[in-house]
DNA sequence: TAGATTAGAATGATCATTCGATCTTATGGT
DNA sequence: ACCATAAGATCGAATGATCATTCTAATCTA
């Protein structure tokens, strides 16, 4: 998830990562990430110009990464209903193998604490393009309803992360027939038929 | 929103909802609170126990209250499908007219600063019951298909969520007919049918 | 005039950030 | 091969600001 960064940066970026969820980012002081990742307050400033500064990067390396995993699902795809399950099966897959990125970027994606700056680059560099390019594939060859191909996006995007928050909640667990029935249900939600 | 608190507390409680939006809990500080609000801080503990008490206090305001108008749109309802839609309905509608605390619980519903205590007190009186056991009923008359009832109403609340926040940010206009139209689009993504 | 309410300065803790010193590493001259 | 030296990396104590909370005194109310 951190490939992109040196060791002194990884320890900063994970240990800072876990606080957060573990603790909210009002109780995660730089005393406490210098003590959880072995790196000296002195020295994180060496790196970082401050604390705003690690949490955005953090969400940039996250939300990039998870742009470079669902886009590669997609590609993968050939048929849009191939390339729609495979999309949305990355995102979920995701979410429960990376499950402190997943709440992470849940709770600050809309946080005046990430730079708006840096939401837009990462929207642009991430798989909200792709994906609602594929929504407006569908619409244009008549197998989705004409409805707002980003609503329709940003609504399936909804589904998938609340069912992994109560997963991930322990409300019920996440077998793999079970992602596929709600990909499945989420397929049928916008797929014209006769019946209203 | 806060009827059941004096005229002190609704205005610290209002202030701080509105400091939180704007500027994060950790940039919400008591002394802000106080300037915003018109009440000292002395005054302030004279009515709550400490900070996490009044942020406490206001998700258990929000969410009772939301309780309440979910559940009367449910009351309404004759069939499983008025029901249904009006439940969502009062959801979307909540949203809509109480854009902050929508946002509020929304970043703080799986947040460590709310005791678990409260997040559990706030559950049994909201929603959530009573339309598991409407979508329970709607698959023991083979209405709905047959999933974890609970799985469902996660991710179709998941879904109206992300709607909604698009809708929050400007993404795109949220119309009474694009609201009903993805209601019905939930409807058929978990009603019976025979195509696949 | 007693009790409840309000005010805002005082307190002590905590926090982000800075700074000067020390340690490590890489380089180039002998 | 060896050392001198400079540049970068690391450290943690010091700094000054800010914060939640408390306390005492003032004000209101009944």
């Amino acid at each position: 998830m951190f490939e992109n960064y040196n060791k002194v940066q990884q320890a900063v970026l994970e240990t800072t990562l876990n606080i957060i969820i573990r603790k909210e980012l009002q109780a995660t002081s730089m005393a406490l990430i210098a003590k959880e990742s072995g790196v000296s307050t002195g020295n994180i400033y060496h790196y970082f110009k401050s604390k705003e500064d690690i949490v955005n990067e953090l969400y940039k390396a996250i939300v990039t990464f998870n742009g470079e995993q669902v886009r590669g699902g997609l590609l993968k795809g050939t048929t849009i209903r191939e390339k729609f399950e495979l999309g949305w099966n990355r995102v979920i897959e995701l979410g429960k193998q990376y499950p402190q990125g997943f709440q992470f970027i849940e709770q600050y994606s809309f946080s005046p604490y990430i730079y708006e700056e840096v939401k837009l680059e990462v929207y642009t560099g991430g798989w909200c393009g792709p994906m609602n390019e594929l929504y407006q594939e569908a619409i244009r060859e008549k197998l989705f309803i004409p409805m707002n191909p980003k609503m329709m996006v940003q609504m399936h995007y909804g589904t998938f992360v609340y069912m992994l928050k109560a997963h991930l909640h322990g409300i019920f667990e996440l077998s793999s027939e079970s992602v596929s029935g709600a990909i499945r249900s989420c397929w049928n939600a916008v797929t014209l038929r006769d019946i209203t």
